[in-house]
DNA sequence: ATCGAATTGCACACCGGTGTGCAATGCACA
DNA sequence: TGTGCATTGCACACCGGTGTGCAATTCGAT
């Protein structure tokens, strides 16, 4: 049996996306396990909301990481370092629901400090796209980055509550849609050249 | 002493959208009120929850048919009745918080229904603007209605949390940023004509 | 000053979730 | 077969929020 506790919290971090309100039972019932069992593992509540976090950072901390190299490469990359990202995030999006979930409510200032560092990165990347104007200027970096990241949420929690009914090519539309998001205002033939030069 | 419930309907979409997970002692503080009264007013916690989508939602009903007013006056005006739209909505978007943040947990079902009204006719909206060419089909309708809406918030987010101090102009740069979104696509040159008739 | 309605202050029962203690049970490995 | 570790199955105490009952009070209107 592949360590119990990274199956709680593999679990826990699907379970708690979809209901930020579900209880160490819920958790625990998905795992296959106890609720006291959980309790061998973490200590309350609290402690595996925390330990859950960290994990999925770490994850999201770890595609970005492959995204930034992209970036590094080729100067006035970012746009394509952009695309990446959301390329790859994108089978994971759904995971990543905890995050968005979990911001409000009580755990909201810890689960914020462990994102800033994303935030951070992801703010300085618009920000590199802008000065190489291959993005936008009509919001300051770390709004835009904002707004592309909740669209990005936005498309998922679309194509996830239609279910496997109807269901559409979703990245299909979120990568170009971002992209293009955060191109807003740069002088269409720029864009659509860089748009074409990725295939 | 303005009716009762009236304030405390009020002060509950105040403090249940900072804290969807606020009680009725909460609320009850908050309306200057001992949270017995509150029972007096409503039968349960869940029947203030609903009381209060239906008033934010018939508020913000009435400020979307202003705009489509606006809408109906002219032909391909679907730009038109947005900006409206945002414009109006803008001053009272915080306010509204309470239906993107109890949309999750227990009483989404019940609250997606009261939302369903609207969501159509901003679909709707965004469809007609589409149909006249002034809107980019780079998604459906309804998604695209979504990730606006989306955007709305996320803005609205950022200028909330960065409080008093660094306060931008976010109408400014929100207003400008949705239409664009919505517009994604649309030729240049129509699209800058079309921004700026509107002054 | 008095009537009446609204509001208060406290009592209580109830519920569901949390966190802990401990003995019993499984199960893999030697 | 025995040893050790993880898991289980209860038991329990505790807490905080809900919803109710009822008598006491405030306060405006007449």
């Amino acid at each position: 049996m592949v360590e119990t506790r990274d199956r709680i919290l593999d679990v826990a971090i699907e379970v708690l996306g979809k209901n930020p309100d579900a209880g160490m039972a819920d958790v625990a019932s998905a795992a296959g396990v106890v609720r006291r069992t959980v309790y061998g593992y973490f200590p309350s509540r609290s402690g595996l909301v925390l330990a859950l976090t960290e994990r999925a950072v770490s994850e999201i901390t770890a595609v970005l990481a492959e995204s930034a190299a992209v970036d590094d490469a080729g100067d006035a990359a970012a746009d394509e370092a952009w695309a990446d990202f959301i390329e790859r995030l994108w089978p994971l999006v759904h995971r990543y629901r905890v995050l968005v979930v979990l911001r409000r409510g009580e755990f909201g200032k810890d689960i914020h400090a462990l994102l800033a560092p994303i935030e951070k990165t992801l703010a300085e990347l618009v920000q590199r796209g802008q000065d190489a104007g291959v993005f936008g200027r009509h919001l300051p970096a770390d709004i835009l980055s904002q707004v592309a990241w909740s669209a990005v949420f936005a498309i998922a929690d679309d194509d996830l509550s239609r279910g496997a009914r109807g269901r559409r090519d979703a990245l299909g539309v979120a990568a170009p849609t971002i992209t293009s998001l955060l191109m807003l205002g740069v002088p269409e033939p720029r864009a659509r050249a860089l748009a074409e030069r990725r295939s």
